[in-house]
RNA sequence: GCGCCCGUAGCUCAGUCGGAUAGAGCAUCAGAUUCCUAAUCUGGGGGCCACAGGUUCGAAUCCUGUCGGGCGCACCA
């Protein structure tokens, strides 16, 4: 690949120089960089090579430069090259090496942007993790697709990853999900059940499993006290929200691979080995903690509770494992939850709303805690998501009355339109998604342009296929400087994958997409002022052989793009 | 009161572990359609990178403070 070739010509010629003596032995080259320039005019490629050693080796910026240039100027991959400013060292690709890129992509295929570099480390990436209490609505669509685009990137470049769904089954809001799911299945039996009270879940998704449990267990809990059904009921309503939860990702293109569910953590004691653990190394205790400052609390009371010492770690109060009653906080459980997690896996990653900010430094401190600092571990914070049609809010959905389900987004503009526009924001920005404009056909939507740019590549090979000329590669000397431009763009795809995933930001894909597909939609466009640049010319076809060749590996870069954010390429539009 | 995120063109946003003259789309103005998909393309105008200090060869980027917006702040999940 383009950009590796020129950075082993770099490390070969910085060898060169520290074996000559001109560079010290053993120096620090972690801060050179090998890029292209921000302006296209200074080249294809720029290193800050000289700049950044030209301290340690005891010169000046430009005479270092000096040095390299001359050796890099040999070299037949380099067709010129150039010292600029304080000691930026420009070079231009020789033309043999872009259609080499060019027969790379050809030859990989779907392959191609894909790479090992993560190889041996196994990251585990939770997203989603919504309680299992009803449907999945809009609030958890934008982290459900950037976590898993960011499993895909991940894997993308040789990573191990395991895709984990936190099910939140053990606290009140299931307990809560257990009583309504009763009222239903008194209703399914017969009972008028009236109103649903105050406090429980309204939604006509639990009739299904009110009936489902009428079947099952007939009148056996009608009558029953609570302490009867409540965990049998619980398990059961659970189960079905899960199926529906996991069908309405199924939308969205989403699986895990493994769904931990907290109750069980609990069952098998996972909460008091961590706690355990940390008591003994005095990072929990008993202690009371004071009143918040800055809001009242009415029925607030002093109370001793196991105490985790987040604040030794950052954190602004030592947070509570345990609940007055015994029972296990939410934070106890994830405590331990994550604990588990960093067993199988050398790095996690968590996927949350911008909601749960304020939690980040206690799991970032407990887990440091207990994995004593060995775990690499990342909250990645996902911001609201404000749902508009033509500008204006909307909230009502027509499924459930009171909430837009992600089930509603992808029936109105499909799963590719969705994920596409969520990966078009940094995460940690807040979004609009205005119905109008995702589906609106033209160059002010990126989902539309870019499936464009491929479309448009299929028709053009297509067209060329049933004049008989098909891409070949024989005679690539034809593609001139616009093609080959179109080439440079292309190779800049990996390199792209591989910085989105260690900056763990998928829309740096979309925006490489949506630049690649302006690219090819003006070289294509080229052809209507100068038919000679037209990708088909009936009277050439050489020529036309390798631009459909170039075009098509045009749109395996766009293809492969698109993929990794989940999104199918268009064949026709 | 405290914590986290954000502040870049009229609008919506990019900006590569600090790099050269800060970019793109929309909007606006001027153009291109006997032609492979004009659902597209070409060009122009438009900026105190919120503000003030600091760090260094170099800052939209890192640090500190101020202002403005969002989210969250006892045993909830």
């Amino acid at each position: 690949m383009l950009f590796q070739i020129f950075q082993k010509h770099i490390d070969a010629i910085l060898d060169e120089l520290a074996s000559a003596g001109t560079l010290p032995a053993g120096i620090d080259r972690s801060n050179v960089t090998l890029e292209p320039p921000r302006d296209p005019s200074h080249g294809d490629l720029s290193t800050n090579a000289a700049m950044v050693l030209s301290k340690a080796a005891g010169l000046k910026p430009r005479d270092l430069a000096e040095k390299i240039t001359e050796k890099l100027g040999t070299l037949d991959d380099v067709q010129s090259v150039e010292i600029a400013g304080p000691g930026f060292i420009n070079l231009r690709v020789a033309a043999p090496v872009l259609l080499g890129e060019l027969l790379e992509i050809e030859q990989l295929g779907p392959e191609y942007g894909r790479s090992d570099k993560g190889k041996g480390v196994t990251v585990n990436i939770e997203y989603v993790s919504a309680n299992p209490t009803g449907p999945m609505h809009m609030g958890h669509c934008r982290g459900a697709v950037v976590g898993d685009a960011l499993a895909d990137l991940l894997e993308a470049v040789g990573h191990k990853v395991i895709r984990e769904y936190y099910v939140n089954d053990a606290g009140s809001q299931v307990a809560t999900l257990a009583r309504s799911a009763h009222l239903r299945y008194r209703e399914a039996l017969g009972d008028d059940i009236g109103t649903i009270p105050e406090g429980l879940y309204p939604g006509d998704y639990l009739k299904p499993v009110g009936e489902a449990l009428a079947a099952e267990f007939g009148d056996k809990y009608k009558d029953a006290a609570e302490s009867e059904w409540l965990l049998i009921f619980r398990k059961a309503a659970v189960g079905k929200m899960m199926d529906m939860i996991r069908s309405d990702l199924a939308l969205l293109g989403i699986k895990h691979d493994v769904f931990s569910s907290e109750a069980e953590l609990h069952e098998a004691g996972k909460a008091d080995i961590a706690e355990a653990e940390l008591r003994s190394r005095d990072l929990v205790y008993d202690g009371v903690l004071e009143q918040p400052k800055g809001k009242v609390i009415e029925d607030w009371e002093a109370v001793e509770l196991p105490l985790f010492r987040s604040t030794q770690f950052g954190d602004d109060q030592d947070r509570p494992i345990k609940k007055s009653d015994g029972s296990w906080t939410y934070f106890g459980g994830d405590l331990a939850y994550h604990f588990q997690k960093a067993q199988a896996a050398d790095e996690l990653i968590d996927i949350w709303g911008a909601d749960h900010s304020g939690t980040v430094k206690r799991i970032k401190a407990a887990v440091a805690a207990l994995t004593e600092g060995k775990a690499k571990f990342d909250v990645k914070l996902v911001q609201m998501v404000r749902l508009l049609r033509n500008g204006e809010p909307e909230k009502m959905s027509k499924r459930s009355g009171n909430f837009v389900t992600i089930a509603d987004m992808v029936e109105e503009v499909g799963k590719n339109a969705v994920r596409f526009t969520m990966l078009m924001r940094k995460a940690d920005a807040q979004m609009d998604f205005d119905f109008a404009k995702v589906m609106e056909a033209s160059r002010d939507n990126p989902v539309f342009y870019v499936q464009y740019a491929h479309a448009r590549i299929q028709s053009t090979l297509r067209k060329a296929a049933d004049e008989g000329v098909l891409p070949s590669s024989d005679k690539l000397d034809s593609l001139g400087e616009e093609e080959l431009d179109l080439i440079k763009m292309a190779a800049q795809f990996p390199r792209i994958v591989e910085s989105a995933a260690v900056s763990r930001e998928p829309h740096r894909v979309a925006f490489y997409l949506n630049d690649l597909a302006a690219a090819f939609h003006a070289f294509y466009n080229l052809g209507n002022d100068r038919p000679e640049k037209r990708i088909i010319m009936v009277n050439d076809p050489e020529t036309t052989s390798a631009r459909l060749f170039l075009a098509k590996n045009i749109g395996q870069t766009i293809k492969n793009g698109l993929a990794l954010m989940g999104v199918e390429a268009a064949e026709s539009m």
